[in-house]
DNA sequence: ACCGCTGTTCTCCG
DNA sequence: TCGGAGAACAGCGG
């Protein structure tokens, strides 16, 4: 269930994986995974993996001049298992030289995968329509403003478009507004210079934070019991603020739920 | 049983 | 053209 960070380790994750290794073989399930292009050219990847980029939530990777667009969706993960190992929802697999193999594992199927010539992998709708990326092209409280600063949509929203600005999902939309003390519904385009500022700010450390949670060795988004919630607002609805202590609220904002501080995050404009 | 969900895209409407 | 609402995709867990 990825943003920015989680599909960022998972590109760093499977640069590992591929590190002097080559692809062998590919197989997919017919899903709607593949619902756009055709299968010959994802039949066709092999050998070493030359590069992998990602660029907002789209994963893009090349083995020479075949490449592939991976997008995770709301459940799409990457995991690697041993050979003869059937993983639940595998709705593709990269199979290594070792044996291993690497499955696209998507029980929802919201997440899409699509091969074509790497050269083309910018120019995929969904991709070519994305906006700045935080970390790929770098924001500062510039850049910020240019993109979301003329809207009439609520800073929220406009923080999630990805077309605007490209790697922001309902998390971490939240924990920027929430660390940079911003109500959800002000209107994007009220902001003070003081509060871009702030808010470049906080989508840094919102994003690093999430790259620290995500590291490790296996792409792991799996909710366990008992482990607590590593967000500062992000479902915390109904409890004690982190900073304030007053009681976390919720309201639905785009169709998503939004959760915000209403003393932390107060709607008034701090010049 | 019903609701909600770390996402995107589409349609319908004003 | 813009913005808002709702639906669709599909499975699982509370």
């Amino acid at each position: 269930m990825p943003e920015l960070p989680e599909v960022e380790i998972a590109r760093r994750t499977l640069v590992r994986w591929f590190e002097g290794r080559e692809l062998v073989r590919t197989e997919a399930t017919k899903t709607r995974t593949f619902r756009s292009g055709t299968a010959a050219p994802f039949a066709k990847l092999k050998g070493p993996l030359t590069k992998a980029d990602r660029r907002g939530k789209y994963l893009m990777l090349q083995f020479g001049d075949e490449g592939l667009m991976a997008h995770l969706g709301m459940t799409g993960k990457f995991v690697k298992r041993s050979p003869g190992v059937d993983e639940p929802y595998s709705r593709a697999r990269f199979v290594l030289d070792t044996g291993e193999v690497i499955h696209f594992r998507d029980p929802r199927l919201f997440g899409e995968i699509l091969a074509t010539k790497s050269e083309l992998l910018g120019e995929l709708p969904g991709v070519k329509k994305l906006g700045r990326d935080p970390l790929v092209d770098g924001l500062d409280w510039h850049q910020l403003k240019d993109a979301i600063g003329k809207t009439k949509l609520d800073l929220k929203v406009a923080l999630m478009d990805q077309t605007r600005l490209a790697g922001l999902g309902n998390i971490h939309a939240a924990e920027a507004l929430f660390r940079a003390g911003l109500h959800p519904g002000r209107k994007a385009k009220s902001l003070s210079d003081t509060e871009w500022k702030a808010l470049a700010r906080a989508i840094h450390k919102s994003l690093e934070f999430g790259l620290s949670e995500q590291d490790g060795e296996e792409i792991e988004y799996v909710e366990e019991p008992g482990v607590e919630n590593p967000f500062l607002i992000y479902g915390r609805a109904g409890t004690p603020c982190r900073k304030c202590k007053t009681k976390v609220k919720s309201y639905t904002q785009g169709g998503r739920t939004t959760h915000f501080c209403p003393k932390c995050q107060s709607k008034k404009r701090k010049p």
